[in-house]
This record gives structure tokens, C-alpha cells and sequence, in this order.
RNA sequence: UGGGGUGUCGCCAAGCGGUAAGGCACUGGUCUCUGACACCAGCAUUACCUAGGUUCGAAUCCUAGCACCCCAGCCA
């Protein structure tokens, strides 16, 4: 809705750039994501950064699995990362491509390699090969394989093709410079024997292109223009550059880099989050608690709501720490417009109209949006005993409270005026019930004298309420930031709360995926796999705010 | 101690020699049948990591420092 003209960065700078140049007559970039678990929101930065570079300046995106890896690799992720995108609104159209379908050609060109004395066969171990790499500081040695000759080496690397030698037993290694200062130089491993079976191409293979070996000759393959990774592959382009030098590829797609995402309180890397579904911390990678986009989404976060932030955000390459609130200003912000709203009491404390005729129903009307006429309205049926919330009434108001108090009367939204004359307590003296009575003269809400209350407070009506399951979501992570070993140590252990709440009967049937601003509390959804109708589950996706609470966040 | 990067408001982020955009957060206030939303105002006043220098003029150019991040997987 608002205009947030969308800043500039120095993609979007470069992009323009190479077009008016002449440098790509279109922009092709592609999001090459491995299929070795599930997509989160810092993947949606980079899918938001590639489609939508490409949607801007009249390009195209390709979807393409960077699948090298087949022991870490499951159908499983293929097919929940292309959910994810397509769910996210991004549409990769017939440009589905995988790393594996290339590998006959990249099998070609490792041979050309060897061929031009650019790459030997070498039988060192790997524990060898990290010995003779030498450090930061020191240069690397050379293998004793590294001469081979030429014939050797295609021998060699055909019988590695043909399965002769176990895993481990040799690799392919580039001869670059044993003595430069990147060490991704120093002779990568370009081939290595894995016989473990391929989810995307089955059991063809037994040998495996690395990354570096995969991943420019792809995007040479497929026309990539701008090839857009994050910063930690920034050493790597180097090596990126010198494969598509000597190799016989269809042309020099460039690389570029952009800072990973860090959100706070919660963890971002994929190992991490396995670890959280594998000792079952969460419920699965989908667990609303999750930043993965399966998470999110089931959390009630919209798609609109996450293409936002990755635009808000913006795009640079210092480290950066996002607060979890611009995250949850943007799901407000989008639900806040599309929302209908709702009652529901989500800690019930129950009042009786003491005036109120004990048989009498009213079926009063509620606007589903205050701001969207549009949207319509709804009848919300009233009777003499109904629950409010408890955070809603104190019996020593303090000092600029101005719900329910003894004494004090209120507006019971869209309904009547009471006034709260008595407290009954239980025998521990806990307060279980309110009694009240109503002015009749302000049906609907407002009263005919213009006398003004100060505080209108939701409610739903006893008899009438469904009692439904609602779960409340809190921060993964007590702190900011956690790493190490013991990272664990700051997962937050109130997570999540599940309650009982009351909800006006019509959300009943809400479907799954169903969102709702339940007023005055926040913005909930049907749970996608747990919510049916006639049997709601709702997620809390995000609280309103509240200035009430002073700053107070999330009260779980 | 090698190489590659980054340093602009609490958190992001524009800016690319001409006198500090915007968002989130925060603080006041208006409005209000959601203490929500909306709206108004304030929020880096020689200040853009520091110190020098060039210039009529610098966050933007130069020099020297400092801090932080990444790289020694047959992971990506």
C-alpha cells in the first residue's frame, strides 16, 4: 500500500549498469540452492534478490539444485524448496535445472582439463592433502602425484569413473599454485569417489564434481549473467574465474557477493536447524518456531509480508544483525490491511450481566474490518454471561488503566456499556467471576447521552464460545546471538504456550491458513496441518503492539 | 605474521567532491467503539572507525593506523 520507493544498492547498480552497456543485452540469475534440508528466510533474501532482479529488468531466474553432494542431498528438500519458492510468488517457469543433469559435461571438461596438463589424479589422502596445503601462512607443497603424466591421469580418471577405486583412494585435483595466498588455489579438489547413489540422477555415478567445479561451468551453461552469491564464496571467485578461463565454456558469467542474513534470536545455519529436528526440539522444519519458510509460513507470515522485509532489509556487503522487529512490523503491516478482524478471549475471565434477562440472545452486528467497509460485517451473538479477558480488568487499577475496574464501566466492543459491581472470588481467593450490569441505552456500543467511557475490551459470549486450542509463539533463542558448542544453552524453553481460548463461534469453521487479527491481541492462523473446521487450532503469528505494556514485548 | 572483505544514528541502509534519504526501534502529541491502525513532531547540528593530508569545499580523493568478518572440507 505505502510507497516505500525501493532504495538502490550496488546490484541493482551494477544490473542497470551492465544493460546499458551492452555488457548482457538481459539479465539471467539464477537461485541455486542444495537440496540438503529446508529453505529459511536467509535463502528468501537471496531467491527475493535473484527473481527480483530479474522481474525488474525484464530477465529471467532459473531454479537450479546445486546437487554435487549426494550423501547430504534427499528428493524430500527438492521438492519442499520448490514448494517454498513457488509459495514465496516466485515463478522459475520451464527453467528448472539441476547440477547433476550437467554432469556428463562437466565430466568433459574436467578431461579437457587434464588434457592441457591442467589437472592430475593425486593419491594422497586427505588428511595428506590438508598437510601439504600448508597454512595461512606458510605455502603448500607439492603432491608427489602432481607430475603424472597427461595419459596417466585420463587413465586414471576414467577407471575413478569406473568405479575401480574406493571412496577416498584419489581425487581430481586443478594445478594451479601449491604457493598461493588464496588457499583455494593451492590445487582444489575438483573430482572426489563418492559410490552412494544420487537422489536426482540415481545410481549413474560414483564420482562427484565439487562446488567450485559445478557451480561456474552451471551458470556458463545456463547464460547466467549475474552469478549472486553470499560473501563467504567471495575467496572463491578467483577459482571461479580460472575454470571458465580454461575451460571451453559458453561464456563468463560473473559473481558477485552480498552479506548473509542474521536475524536475531533464532539460528540461520541449516546445521543448526537439522540439529533442532533431529533431537526434536521442535516439532519438524515446519515447527512455527522455525525461520525456515515452511516455519513461517505455518507460523501465519504471508508471502507479501517476507518479500517486504527482504526489500526493507536492503542489500550490502557489511555483516549485519536485523532486528526480529522489522520482521514483525512487516507481517503487521500486511495483515493489518488483509485480516479480518475477530473475538476471541485468550485468557478467560467470566462476567455475568446481572441485569441482563438470563434467556436473552442478541445477535449483534460487527464490522469485520473498521477500515474496509468492503469487507463487510458480521452478527456475533450476546447473552447475559460472556468471557472477557483477565488482563482486562484490575481490582487496583493502576494509575492510567482504563479497562474494567470495580466501579468503572467500559465498552464491550460493538456491544453494551458495563460497569463492574462486585468481585466473587473462589475459596483460595483467587477472583473467578465478575459481576456487572449493562446500560441497555448503548446497544451497539455507543452511548444515546454521549456520555464517554475510555476503555473498550473484546469479549465472547459463554454460552456461545468455542473453546479452541491456541498456541503462542515466542523468540527461539533467549539471546541475540548464540554459537559455540553449547549454543543450545540460550534456547528459550517458553517457546511456546499452548491455551485454551474462547473464540466467537464463526471462527469455528475457519479453514486451515485462515488469518484473522483477533482484536486487541494480535494476528492468528489456522494451523495449517492441526486446524480443520469444526476443530480450530490457531498460531499466534505476532502480537499487536501494544503502548500499554510499555515496549513490553511478546508476553507469551 | 598470508590472502580476501567490511566499517554512515540502538538495528538495517542511501550517498560516489558540494555541504548527512528512508525503514525498524525509541520519545512526545493528535485521533480512536481495537491503548491497534492512521496522522503530526522529535530522533547523526562541523558529525559518517581513528589520525593526518589534498581541496574554496570531503562521508565521498590520498596516506597511515585501528576494529570486526571470511578462508587451511575429498561441504555448499
Amino acid at each position: 500500500m505505502s510507497e516505500n520507493p525501493t532504495t538502490s544498492n550496488f546490484l541493482r547498480s551494477m544490473v542497470a549498469g551492465d544493460l546499458q552497456s551492452g555488457r548482457c543485452q538481459k539479465v539471467v540469475t539464477r537461485f541455486p540452492p542444495e537440496p540438503n534440508g529446508y529453505l529459511h528466510i536467509g535463502h528468501a533474501k537471496s531467491i527475493c534478490l535473484n527473481f527480483g532482479l530479474a522481474q525488474e529488468f525484464g530477465g529471467t531466474c532459473h531454479l537450479r539444485f546445486d546437487d554435487t553432494n549426494p550423501v547430504k542431498e534427499e528428493m524430500e528438500y527438492i521438492e519442499s524448496i520448490k514448494a517454498s519458492v513457488r509459495w514465496l510468488g516466485f515463478d522459475w517457469g520451464e527453467n528448472l535445472y539441476y547440477a547433476s543433469d550437467y554432469f556428463e559435461q562437466l565430466y568433459t571438461w574436467a578431461e579437457v582439463l587434464i588434457v592441457a596438463g591442467k589437472a592430475y589424479v593425486d593419491d594422497l589422502s586427505a588428511e595428506e592433502i590438508r598437510g601439504y596445503r600448508g597454512s595461512l601462512t606458510e605455502p603448500g607443497k607439492a603432491s608427489p602425484w602432481r607430475e603424472r603424466s597427461v595419459e596417466d591421469n585420463l587413465a586414471l580418471f576414467r577407471r575413478m569413473r569406473g568405479g575401480e577405486f574406493p571412496d577416498g583412494s584419489k581425487v581430481l585435483r586443478a594445478k594451479i599454485d601449491m604457493s598461493s595466498p588464496n588457499l583455494n588455489l593451492r590445487d582444489p579438489v575438483l573430482y572426489r569417489i563418492l559410490h552412494a547413489p544420487h537422489p536426482h540422477v540415481g545410481a549413474r555415478w560414483c564420482i562427484y564434481p565439487m562446488y567450485d567445479f559445478a557451480h561456474g561451468q552451471s551458470d556458463a551453461i545456463e547464460g547466467i549473467t549475474h552469478s549472486i552469491c553470499t560473501l563467504e564464496f567471495e575467496d572463491h571467485r578467483p577459482l571461479y574465474n580460472w575454470l571458465l578461463e580454461n575451460l571451453p565454456v559458453p561464456g563468463h558469467p560473473r559473481q558477485y557477493e552480498f552479506a548473509r542474513l542474521n536475524l536475531g534470536y533464532t539460528v540461520m545455519s541449516k546445521r543448526k536447524l537439522l540439529q533442532l529436528v533431529k533431537d526434536g526440539d521442535v516439532g519438524g522444519w515446519d515447527d512455527p518456531r522455525m525461520p525456515t519458510l515452511d516455519g513461517l509460513r505455518r507460523r501465519g507470515y504471508t508471502p507479501a509480508a517476507i518479500r517486504l522485509f527482504c526489500e526493507r532489509i536492503g542489500v550490502g556487503r557489511s555483516d549485519s544483525w536485523i532486528d526480529l522487529s522489522v520482521l514483525e512490523d512487516c507481517v503487521r503491516e500486511d495483515l493489518n490491511e488483509k485480516a479480518p478482524r475477530a473475538l476471541a478471549v485468550l485468557k478467560p475471565l467470566k462476567v455475568v450481566i446481572d441485569n441482563y434477562p438470563p434467556e436473552q440472545v442478541e445477535e449483534l452486528e460487527v464490522p469485520n474490518h473498521p477500515g474496509h467497509p468492503e469487507m463487510g460485517s458480521r452478527k456475533v451473538p450476546f447473552g447475559r454471561e460472556i468471557y472477557i479477558e483477565r488482563d482486562d480488568f484490575e481490582e487496583f487499577p493502576a494509575k492510567g488503566f482504563f479497562r474494567l475496574a470495580p466501579g468503572r464501566e467500559v465498552r464491550l466492543r460493538c456491544a453494551y456499556f458495563i460497569r463492574c459491581e462486585e468481585i466473587v472470588r473462589d475459596a483460595g481467593g483467587e477472583i473467578v467471576e465478575l459481576r456487572c450490569n449493562y446500560d441497555p441505552a448503548t446497544r451497539g456500543g455507543s452511548a444515546t447521552d454521549g456520555r464517554k467511557v475510555k476503555g473498550t475490551i473484546h469479549w465472547v459470549s459463554a454460552r456461545h464460545g468455542v473453546t479452541a486450542e491456541v498456541r503462542l509463539y515466542d523468540r527461539l533463542l533467549t539471546t541475540a546471538s548464540s554459537t559455540g558448542d553449547d549454543w543450545k544453552a540460550a534456547l528459550n524453553t517458553r517457546s511456546v504456550e499452548v491455551i485454551a481460548a474462547v473464540l466467537e463461534p464463526g471462527l469455528a469453521g475457519a479453514a486451515p491458513e485462515d488469518r484473522f487479527q483477533f482484536e486487541r491481541l494480535g494476528y492468528f492462523c489456522a494451523d495449517r496441518h492441526d486446524s480443520h473446521p469444526g476443530a480450530p487450532v490457531f498460531n499466534r503469528t505476532v502480537t499487536l503492539r501494544d503502548s500499554w505494556g510499555k515496549g513490553g514485548q511478546s508476553p507469551a
